[in-house]
DNA sequence: CAAGTTTTGACAACCATTTTCGTTTTCGCC
DNA sequence: GGCGAAAACGAAAATGGTTGTCAAAACTTG
């Protein structure tokens, strides 16, 4: 894991919530990093190829990345204001769209599932 | 509605699965029609607006759409071959959805749930 | 038909992401 | 330490889906 990669995936641990690139570039940036875009996107495609961080894409179809505490397969419940994430598991899910699947005779079944609202910290003000 | 926009709703009906923008534009100019794929792009925001079709992201951020049978809230199992989409519904992601949110103390909770796979029809090649 | 309104589509602008390519760093080996 | 190959880097250009602009075309209403 080369310095850079390091950096990114440091600046991407330093958030508790889903960062663009370029969010991250600028974080980068401002702490006095003379990183270039590329190479955060560079980074970012390799912390996701090899599983360190998860990525999904928001409804404006830009890509966002989270370091996540588990390697375990998991979702989402992210923050609709200040994009905070909790991780949550559970096996409800996950039975019910392997049975869906093969109810209809698909088969090499996978799914997304992300829960969004507005967390109890936000939804104060 | 438009003519153009009920072309391009006609467009989306006559698929099974999700299309892109620039699919139905190309359908739609190889049937012979002269609408402009700004055009298209209007009549499926519109149609999305309006919740007669759906929308989605593909993995590559590009939006896909659908014109689907039913009105009331439902998720689908697409084939990551031919994109061919059923629309399924059941209580249990909904309840469980509702659930993990309420639990983490979140508002106005939400969910995008997809299923993929491959279809029986392209399992066997 | 005239005047006003809406819709359309060619083209340009946007913006996130990827490619290109010359430069810099890193690494293994002498 | 010195050296050459290989990998990493970053600035700038290219890409591609999507949106904005604006003048022309189509439709409405009187
Ligand atoms: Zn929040
Ligand atoms: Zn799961
Ligand atoms: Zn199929
Ligand atoms: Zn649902």
């Amino acid at each position: 894991m080369s310095t850079r990669r390091e950096a990114v995936h440091r600046a991407l641990t330093a958030s508790s919530g889903f960062r663009s690139a370029q969010d991250l570039y600028a974080d980068l940036r401002a702490d006095g990093s003379k990183i270039g875009l590329t190479t955060v996107y560079r980074a970012l495609q390799a912390l996701s190829d090899s599983g360190d961080v998860d990525v999904l894409r928001t409804d404006e179809g830009e890509a966002v990345y989270r370091a996540c505490d588990t390697e375990n397969h998991h979702h989402h419940l992210v923050c609709r204001v200040c994009s905070t994430a909790v991780e949550i598991e559970g096996p409800t899910v996950e039975r019910w769209t392997a049975e869906i699947g093969a109810q209809h005779g698909f088969t090499g079944v996978t799914h997304t599932v992300e829960v969004f609202g507005t967390c109890a910290e936000c939804s104060k003000a």
